[in-house]
DNA sequence: AGCACGCCGACT
DNA sequence: GTCGGCGTGCTC
């Protein structure tokens, strides 16, 4: 019998990767290195490993031990992907920390964080074996089409074969192919991201090294006139250029690539490709910046004394008072220490604008983390990052860069409910989680805005951060006028709907228009109309798949539902009573700007919401236009209130501040007197003040009195009185989860045995279920169940774990396991 | 999250 | 008999 030189390795003298992947799974899964690839590996190494029956990931190390796991047999790593590390231990921490505190999978955080061309993931692929010869015979016809496809494509993917076979099992007949010897399957993982490259010329050697035998191949090159002028171009485009690109040769010398091909033949020049960034450099001088005004100067120095006594302080600070040039000041000090800072804005708010200007200060030091980067930009600024970009500016998702050593985190626009991700997990807030990342490169946080979140505000005022308050408009800008106009005086005549616009509004447009100046109107609903109702018994038509009703677009004339993009045509005839007397309720933007086009035939209006910036530069053309002047009145949603600094808006009017005020959410003051703010701040320009009219019903409301007065400290000793009496944050934590099922009483089970098991143990502190605003969506029935928890480390970590358990019990209730539960910490 | 496996009802 | 749908359990 043979006896093997082998041995099976053994268990405790192996070396073991923690390898974590980008699938939804809680945890990291261990396997054996092998010997040649111990010295080479380290934490945060991209691996190649199969995972499951055959697939294969790129996963990242991130623990080396000599630990055998307990169970099953570890596979070994296939491949190092990368010889540089992906991340840095400061990323591994903070995905730790969002899986725990948002509870969810760190591979959903990982999910989240990596640009998708560095998830990379198999595909089976299938081909024809090489012994197969070619025969249809004994085939069936399903094994016959496969076949017959495959000898005609070479290679097909499983959905492929779904295509040709017209049915979704597929597996039977892929076995029997197998078995019959005639295809084989393979899975193939590719590297997606793909450097850009540009073809480039060098010297070949001697030339190359030895400069001083150039003198030769000019010799080499006398007898043709383009090749001594390409030679020629070569030698001065070298003296200033890292690389020779080929086109820059034939632009300056004129010749075209044969010239080039016969230099090589000579054995003086070859041809090579270089890989060039994908991200714009800048060619400008970075400009010097304004003076600070002597506002400025205080407040920066209060806000660097703030910074020394805390991890973060909140700059509160009018719209227009110069809060990004205290970024400025601030950031260029962290570069000069060394360390990286980054910028954080609402996406939304990242316009041309912004960008523009602080590439202006920084340069080539600022990497921008766009939305409309594609797939290879972003790895090109991960890699930048992991390379020490000294300046980031970017939306939330920019907290997921490698970075090194940050020094500032600048927070902007604080108060902004799109730092939280709704969806998928890891639901975060991208101010709590820059507050964490600070605090793992012991940096500090800057939290600017001009109306702060209640959260931000009150941890300044118990001295949990610093508190520096920006007061004065820059350059003299004066804060503007707020009036408000009453909706119900004129009375309407009777029966008649109420008007949209007051004769105050209209006033006021008609003068900005004769003054050629700008306006600004306000309304946070998208579409012509957002109900279509019967006259007669009041019935509204409602979305096939969600429990809303549909918002009439004017433009494709068709019912749309905003939550799943549900369309229907608008019924003749009231399915209830037959009545055909049916009309459109309510005001959207739409609406808007053709009202507006009646009352001012001559103006011109642009309208700025979802519908109209959803191709790729109109955002961009709507700013540029109005900024320009193209534009008289610029109607639009939220997205008017966000980021833009346009000078020459005499007016602002808000449509309709009810809407706002009568949201059935503890957060509906804090966000009206926000959004109401906000926009205010787009009025006023140098020399002549603004002036902004809010459009209301309930015109005596305290938040509105508030918003007049531009008095957050009142508004905040009221509202904070309440989130404490209603136990309501920033006094509790609040958890919120949701179960959804297509089934109503599968849902309505599930969430009684989570709320019982919940209330079991958290007594009162769990309350519901309740059925939600919105309570069906896409089909699936939902149902909410509420947390709050008093400010307690450890009572919350611990209801963290019974909800998780909750959840997993409820998974094992007969006929409950497709009840999928989503937990959001903090909800928004 | 994928993906296999197993069970069940509905069709050619 | 297949096929598709869904529930369940596992992945180093």
């Amino acid at each position: 019998m043979e006896t093997s030189e082998r041995f099976h390795p053994d268990p405790a003298t192996q070396t073991y990767a923690d390898v974590l992947l980008p699938v939804a799974i809680a945890k990291a899964y261990t396997y054996i290195i092998p010997e040649e690839m111990i010295p080479h590996l380290a934490f945060g190494h991209q691996v190649e490993v199969s995972f499951g029956k055959n697939k294969r990931y790129a996963g990242i190390v991130v623990d080396i031990h000599r630990n055998a796991p307990g169970q099953s047999q570890p596979k070994p790593i296939l491949s190092i992907i990368d010889a540089r590390p992906l991340i840095t231990p400061y990323q591994l921490k903070l995905w730790q920390w969002m899986a725990g505190y948002y509870c969810c999978s760190i591979g959903e955080v990982m999910n989240t964080a990596m640009p998708s061309n560095l998830k990379l993931a198999s595909e089976t692929r299938i081909s024809l074996s090489p012994l197969y010869d070619h025969s249809f015979e004994g085939l069936s016809d399903k094994e016959f089409l496969v076949t017959e496809a495959l000898s005609i494509q070479g290679e097909l993917s499983l959905d492929e074969i779904r295509d040709i076979l017209g049915q979704k099992t597929i597996y039977p007949v892929i076995h029997q192919l197998i078995e019959k010897r005639i295809i084989y399957l393979k899975e193939e993982m590719q590297t997606k991201f793909q450097p850009k490259t540009v073809a480039c010329v060098r010297l070949q050697e001697p030339y190359a090294s030895r400069p001083e035998l150039l003198e030769e191949a000019f010799e080499l090159t006398s007898r043709s006139v383009k090749q001594t002028d390409a030679l020629l171009a070569f030698v001065q485009l070298v003296r200033t250029e890292p690389f020779v690109r080929k086109q820059a040769v034939y632009d300056m010398a004129q010749v075209d690539h044969g010239v080039i091909k016969a230099m090589e033949k000579k054995g003086i020049l070859e041809s090579y490709e270089q890989e060039i960034s994908r991200l714009p450099g800048y060619e400008e001088e970075a400009v010097e910046i304004s003076e600070l005004s002597e506002a400025q100067e205080t407040a920066l120095a209060q806000l660097r004394k703030q910074l020394e006594e805390h991890p973060a302080a909140l700059l509160h600070g009018v719209t227009g008072s110069g809060k990004t040039r205290l970024y400025v000041e601030l950031i260029q000090e962290t570069i000069r220490q060394g360390k990286q800072a980054l910028y954080l804005l609402p996406e939304i708010a990242l316009t041309t604008q912004i960008i523009d200007r602080l590439q202006k200060v920084f340069g080539d030091q600022i990497a921008v983390y766009h939305s409309r980067l594609n797939n290879n930009e972003r790895v090109e600024v991960w890699r930048s990052v992991l390379e020490g970009k000294p300046v980031v500016l970017g939306p939330r998702s920019s907290l997921f860069l490698p970075f090194k050593e940050l020094g500032l985190v600048v927070v902007d626009e604080e108060h902004d409910n799109s730092y939280k991700q709704q969806d998928p997990a890891p639901r975060y807030n991208g101010r709590d989680t820059a507050i964490y990342l600070a605090r793992l490169h012991e940096s500090k946080v800057i939290l600017g805005t001009a109306t702060p979140s209640l959260e931000s505000y009150h941890n300044a005022k118990t001295g949990k951060y610093g508190l520096v308050e920006l007061f004065e408009r820059f350059g003299g800008l004066e804060l503007p006028e707020v009036h408000i106009a009453d909706l119900k005086t004129p009375p309407p005549p009777a029966g008649a709907p109420q008007p949209i616009f007051s004769t105050q509004l209209l006033d006021a447009l008609r003068e900005t228009l004769e003054q050629k100046e700008q306006a600004i109107l306000f309304q946070n609903r998208r579409g012509y109309a957002p109900v279509y109702r019967c006259t007669s018994c009041g019935w509204t038509q409602q979305c096939e798949h969600c429990d809303v009703s549909l918002t009439y677009h004017k433009l494709q004339n068709h019912l749309r539902c905003h939550y799943c993009g549900f369309r229907a045509t608008q019924v003749p005839a009231c399915p209830a009573c037959g009545n055909r007397d049916l009309r459109l309720q309510g005001t959207g933007t739409e609406r808007l700007e053709d009202d507006l086009g009646i009352h001012f035939p001559d103006a011109r209006i642009g309208r700025m919401d979802l519908d109209t910036v959803r191709t790729k530069h109109a955002h961009a053309r709507i700013i540029n236009d109005f900024e320009e002047h193209r534009l008289d009145i610029l109607v639009g949603t939220q997205m008017v209130t966000k980021g833009l600094d346009f000078d020459k808006v005499k007016i602002v009017g808000v449509i309709n501040a009810d809407q706002l005020l009568h949201f059935p959410d503890f957060r509906a003051n804090e966000r009206a007197f926000q959004l109401l703010t906000q926009v205010a701040g787009r009025a006023g320009r140098k020399g002549s003040r603004g002036k902004v009219i809010i459009q209301a019903l309930q015109t005596f409301h305290p938040v509105l009195k508030d918003v007049i007065a531009g008095d957050y400290k009142d508004f905040y000793r009221r509202e904070i009185e309440e989130r404490q009496a209603f136990k309501y944050p920033p006094f509790y934590r609040l958890i919120k989860i949701t179960l959804k099922h297509k089934i109503p009483e599968t849902v309505n089970r599930a969430a009684q045995h989570l709320a019982i098991y919940l209330k079991g143990r958290l007594d009162q502190r769990a309350i519901g279920p309740a059925m939600p605003y919105v309570s069906r969506v896409r089909g699936q029935y939902l149902l909410d169940i509420l947390v709050k928890l008093e400010r307690n480390n450890q009572l919350i970590h611990q209801s963290k774990e019974w909800i998780l358990e909750g959840i997993r019990e409820v998974h094992k209730l007969e006929g409950c396991s497709g009840v999928r539960v989503n937990v959001d910490v903090d909800p928004m």
